[in-house]
DNA sequence: ACATGTTAAGTTTTT
DNA sequence: CTTAACATGT
C-alpha cells in the first residue's frame, strides 16, 4: 500500500466533528440488506445521480448555478469511499480557493464520518503542488524547505532584478513585468518557451530576459511564487516518469471544481496525472460552468471545458440543469441573457419553483440617486421584515462601492465588504511574518530587508545599499553579509551597532526558536523586535486593529505543530478574519460574488461602458463581451428571490460626470420577466426587448432632460433611515451635492491601511562582476582603490578581510568586496 | 531619515 | 475625485 506518511503532510488540519453512523456505517448496512440503494444517494435528482454513480472513466459535469454541484461533488466521493473503490489517499480533489476545499472537507466529513479522515489530496491546486514540490524538492532543483513569495515579494524581487539590468523603472514597472511573466506562467512557458514577439515587447526586447533572471534568482533564493508551484510540478511530471506514474497510480479518482476557471497550466498539470498508462486509472470529472467562467483576465480558458470530450476520449457529459436557488423569472431572465453567447456548451436552467417577482430594473438620475434607491429598497425590505444578512449589492468595479458605502453609512444600514485584503496581506501580519521567516530561514533577503528597519531602526538606504553590495558581490544571502560588514568600518558607526544589536537579536532568537513555542516565540519576536511597540506608541485609528490582528496571529500560530508549517498556510491558505457579528447586507464585486446567494441582489451599474466594460470590449472583442455577460448572468443567478438591477443617466469617472446609457445587457432581458419600476412617463415599455442594438435603449435619456427619479418617489423620504439621517443633521438629499460622505469608511480605512511601507527596493550595482569567495586575492603591500576611503595599500589581510593604510582616511578594516586593485 | 507637497493614473483577483 | 508613488525640503 503506497502512501503510508500521507496523513501526517495534511497541513489544514480542521478539527470537523465526524457524526457518528456516517455513510461508512450505513454503507456496511446496506451491503448487508442486498438491493436497498445507498443512503446517501437518497434526495438526489436523477442527473445529479449518474453523476455520482458514473465513477469510471471521464466526466464532465456541466453544472448552472444553483444545480447543487457541491452536493454533487461531495456526494460523489462519499460513494466512492463508501462503494470501496478507493481508499481517502487515492482520491485526488481540487479546488480553486481554499474556502472551496473546506467546505467540501467539511462536507465530505458530515457524509462521511470518520472514514473520510483525511482526504490528504484535497486542496487548492496551490495547496496540492506545494505538497507534491516539498517531497520531491530536489528533483526540480529546491530545496524542501523552500519559501512561497506572495505577489509583495515577487514584486519585490522583480524590481531587484529590473535594477540589475539597469531597466528604467518608470518606462517599466516591476508590476507589469509580473503580470506579464504570470500571464506566461498561467500558460505554462518557460523562458525558454516565451514567443520571441511578446518577450520584446517589455523593456526594449528584454522581457524574456528578465524573466530567465527572475526565475534564476528564485532558484538562489530557495523560492517559488504562485506560479512555479503548477510549472514545477509540471516539470517534475514530465522529466521524472517514474515520479509521474506512481501518482497517476496512486490517483484513481480525481475530481475538479470550477473546471471552466483553469488555466493552461492547471490543465496540462491534470492532464499529466489523469492520462496514466492504466485505463482504469483514469477516472478524472471535472465539474463546472461555461457560463460562469469569469476569469479569462487572469489566464482562464474558457476553451478547457469547451473542449472537454475532445481532450478526453469517450467522456460523458451530464447536465445538471434543475435549478434550487431562484424562482422563475429569476431564471428566465438568466437564461434568455447568456442564451446571447456563441461559445457555450448550452444548457437552460428551469425550475419548478414559482415565477416569483419580475426582475426589476430601476433607472436613476445620476450614481449618487441610484445608491439612495438602492438604499431605500434595502430598508423598505427590511421594515417588511427581511434580513440584512440577506442582501447583497453586486458591483461591477470596486469603485462603485464607495459611493454605495457612503449611503449605507448615512442611512446607518450595517454593511460589510466582502473581498477586502485578506489578513495576510495586511501590512502588520506580513511584517510579523517577515521576522519569524528571519528565524526560521535567516537565508529569507526579501524578509529581512522588509523588516531590517521596520520600526524605525535609522537603517536607511545607504546602510542597505553597504549590505547589499557585498552580498551581492560575495553570493551571500543578507543577514551573512551583515555579519561580515559589522566586523569592518564599511559602515558608519551608528548603523553598525545597530546591526550588530539586531544579528544578535536574531541569535538569540533563533536559539530560542528550538525550546519554545512558536506562539511564545512570536511574542518574544514581536516585543523585542519593538515591533509591537511601535504600533503600541502610534495613535492612528488603526493602530488598535492591527495590535489586535497581531495577537490573532500568535493565537492561530498555536494551532500549528510548528513554525514552518504556519508559515506555508499563511502563505497559501490564510484568510481574512472577518468579523461576523450581526447582520449585515453584504457589499462586493461580482467576481466576488460566484458560488454565494442571497434572497436579494441589488445590481447597479448596468451602463454601457462601465458594464460591459469598455476596457474589456477594447481588449478582448467578442470574447470580453461574452465575459461580461458571463458575469452578469453570474449576478442574476445569485438572486434567490429578487433580483433589482439600476442604472444611472449620469456618472461620475475619473472625477468627471459623463452622460452614460443603459447596458445593452437590460435590453437582452426577456420582457415577460422583467419590470421596469420608478421610470419617468416618458419612457414608455413598447418596444423593449427587441434587441435593437446598443445605444437604441428604450431606456435612453437626453442627458439633463430628466428631473430625477426623487421626484416620482417622494414617498421614499418617509423610510426610516431618511428620518435617522435627518436627525443626524444631514443635509437635504436633492441631488446629492450637499457634501456628505462621511470619512470613516470600513472599506477605505481598511484598504489605505493595508498598504506598504513603499520603500525602495535594494540597489544593486548594474554589472554582476561575481567574484568567487573564499580567500582574498590580496595580498598584504597591494595598491587598492576603495569607493569610499579612496586609495591605499593593504596592510593585513584576514580571509576576506583587509586591514588597509588608506592614503587619506587611514588605517581601516574593510572587506575585499569593497577594493579593486589598481 | 523623515515629513510634506506634487504628480500621474485610475477593471475584475486567487493562489 | 481619489489614491499612491515620487520628489523635494528640513
Amino acid at each position: 500500500m503506497q502512501g503510508s506518511d500521507d496523513h501526517s503532510g495534511n497541513m489544514a488540519a480542521p478539527a470537523y466533528a465526524p457524526k457518528a453512523g456516517g455513510i461508512a456505517a450505513r454503507a456496511r448496512q446496506g451491503a448487508m440488506a442486498a438491493h436497498t440503494p445507498p443512503s446517501w444517494l437518497d434526495g438526489l435528482n436523477p442527473e445529479q445521480r449518474l453523476a455520482v454513480e458514473t465513477t469510471e472513466g471521464p466526466l464532465l459535469v456541466l453544472a448552472g448555478a444553483g444545480t447543487g454541484k457541491t452536493r454533487v461533488l461531495t456526494t460523489r466521493i462519499a460513494h466512492i469511499l463508501a462503494s470501496g473503490l478507493a481508499m481517502p489517499s487515492q482520491i485526488l480533489a481540487v479546488t480553486f480557493t481554499n474556502k472551496a476545499a473546506r467546505e467540501m472537507k467539511e462536507r465530505i466529513g458530515h457524509l462521511v464520518g470518520p472514514a473520510a479522515e483525511g482526504m490528504p489530496w484535497l486542496g487548492t491546486f496551490h495547496a496540492i503542488s506545494t505538497k507534491l514540490l516539498r517531497r520531491h524538492a530536489e528533483l526540480v532543483s529546491l530545496k524542501p524547505t523552500f519559501t512561497i513569495l506572495d505577489t509583495d515579494d515577487q514584486i519585490r524581487l522583480m524590481k531587484q532584478v529590473l535594477q540589475a539590468e539597469g531597466v528604467d523603472e518608470k518606462r517599466w514597472p516591476a508590476r507589469q513585468l509580473a503580470n506579464l511573466i504570470d500571464g506566461w506562467k498561467n500558460r505554462a512557458l518557460s523562458p525558454a518557451q516565451v514567443p520571441a514577439g511578446e518577450g520584446a515587447a517589455f523593456a526594449n526586447g528584454r522581457g524574456g530576459k528578465l524573466y530567465a533572471m527572475y526565475q534564476e534568482r528564485l532558484k538562489t533564493l530557495n523560492a517559488a511564487d504562485f506560479g512555479d508551484l503548477l510549472l514545477e510540478s509540471i516539470r517534475l511530471f514530465r522529466e521524472q516518469p517514474d515520479v509521474l506514474a506512481m501518482y497517476q497510480q496512486r490517483f484513481r479518482y480525481m475530481l475538479v471544481d470550477e473546471y471552466q476557471d483553469t488555466n493552461v497550466a492547471q490543465y496540462l498539470w491534470l492532464r499529466l496525472l489523469a492520462q496514466g498508462r492504466d485505463p482504469a486509472h483514469r477516472n478524472l470529472c471535472c465539474v463546472g460552468d461555461d457560463d460562469q467562467s469569469i476569469y479569462g483576465w487572469r489566464g482562464a480558458e474558457v476553451d478547457n471545458i469547451l473542449r472537454f470530450e475532445h481532450d478526453f476520449p469517450g467522456a460523458q457529459v451530464v447536465r445538471l440543469e434543475r435549478n434550487y436557488r431562484s424562482t422563475g423569472h429569476i431564471l428566465t431572465a438568466a437564461s434568455e441573457l447568456i442564451a446571447r453567447n456563441e461559445g457555450r456548451l448550452g444548457k437552460r436552467l428551469r425550475t419548478e419553483d414559482e415565477d416569483g417577482e419580475k426582475v426589476a430594473i430601476t433607472g436613476a438620475w445620476d450614481s449618487e440617486e441610484e445608491a439612495r434607491l438602492v438604499g431605500e429598497e434595502i430598508e423598505a425590505l427590511q421594515a417588511k421584515g427581511h434580513s440584512l444578512g440577506d442582501m447583497a449589492i453586486l458591483v461591477r468595479i470596486s469603485a462603485q462601492m464607495r459611493e454605495m458605502e457612503d449611503r449605507l453609512v448615512q442611512l446607518g444600514v450595517p454593511y460589510r465588504v466582502i473581498g477586502g485584503p485578506r489578513f495576510y496581506e495586511r501590512m502588520e501580519i506580513r511584517d510579523a511574518m517577515a521576522y519569524l521567516r528571519c528565524v526560521v530561514s535567516p537565508a529569507d533577503d526579501l524578509a529581512f530587508e522588509r523588516i531590517v528597519n521596520t520600526p524605525k531602526r535609522g537603517l536607511g538606504d545607504a546602510t542597505l545599499q553597504v549590505l547589499h553590495a557585498h552580498a551581492r558581490a560575495a553570493r551571500i544571502p543578507l543577514m551573512e553579509a551583515a555579519r561580515y560588514l559589522v566586523e569592518t568600518e564599511e559602515l558608519k558607526p551608528k548603523p553598525r551597532k545597530t546591526i550588530r544589536d539586531l544579528l544578535a537579536d536574531f541569535g538569540r532568537w533563533s536559539a530560542a526558536a528550538t525550546r519554545m513555542r512558536q506562539g511564545e516565540l512570536a511574542e518574544l519576536v514581536l516585543e523585542e523586535s519593538g515591533y509591537t511597540e511601535m504600533w503600541r506608541r502610534d495613535r492612528s485609528a488603526e493602530a488598535s486593529g492591527r495590535l489586535d490582528n497581531l495577537k490573532e496571529l500568535v493565537r492561530s500560530l498555536e494551532e500549528f505543530p510548528d513554525l514552518q508549517s504556519f508559515l506555508e498556510h499563511v502563505s497559501l491558505v490564510m484568510e481574512a478574519a472577518d468579523g461576523d457579528t450581526g447582520e449585515r447586507v453584504s457589499l462586493m464585486t461580482l467576481h466576488a460574488a460566484k458560488g454565494l446567494e442571497f434572497d436579494t441582489v441589488f445590481l447597479p451599474g448596468w451602463e454601457e461602458g462601465l458594464f460591459p466594460n469598455q476596457r474589456a470590449l477594447d481588449e478582448s472583442g467578442r470574447a470580453g463581451l461574452e465575459e461580461e455577460r458571463r458575469l452578469a448572468h453570474v449576478g442574476i443567478t445569485r438572486a434567490r428571490k429578487r433580483a433589482r438591477i439600476y442604472f444611472a443617466s449620469n456618472r461620475r469617472i475619473h472625477g468627471l460626470w459623463n452622460a452614460t446609457i443603459p447596458s445593452r445587457f437590460i435590453d437582452e432581458l426577456p420582457e415577460s420577466a422583467v419590470e421596469v419600476l420608478d421610470a419617468p412617463a416618458s419612457y414608455s415599455y413598447g418596444g423593449y426587448g427587441q434587441n435593437n442594438g446598443y445605444g437604441q435603449s428604450r431606456f435612453d435619456r437626453a442627458a439633463g432632460g430628466y428631473a430625477g427619479a426623487a421626484e416620482t418617489a417622494p414617498s421614499s423620504y418617509a423610510t426610516p433611515g431618511w428620518q435617522r439621517a435627518q436627525a443626524r443633521g444631514f443635509g437635504q438629499g436633492g441631488f446629492g451635492r450637499d457634501g456628505y460622505g462621511a470619512g470613516g469608511s470600513q472599506f477605505a480605512a481598511g484598504r489605505g491601511g493595508a498598504r506598504g511601507k513603499g520603500k525602495g527596493g535594494p540597489v544593486i550595482e548594474g554589472e554582476l562582476v561575481a567574484r568567487s569567495t573564499g580567500a582574498s586575492s590580496f595580498s598584504v603591500g597591494d595598491r587598492i582603490f576603495h569607493q569610499k576611503f579612496g586609495p591605499g595599500s593593504v596592510a593585513l589581510v584576514d580571509g576576506n578581510k583587509l586591514t588597509v593604510d588608506f592614503d587619506k582616511a587611514g588605517r581601516k578594516t574593510v572587506l575585499d568586496s569593497f577594493v579593486e586593485a589598481t
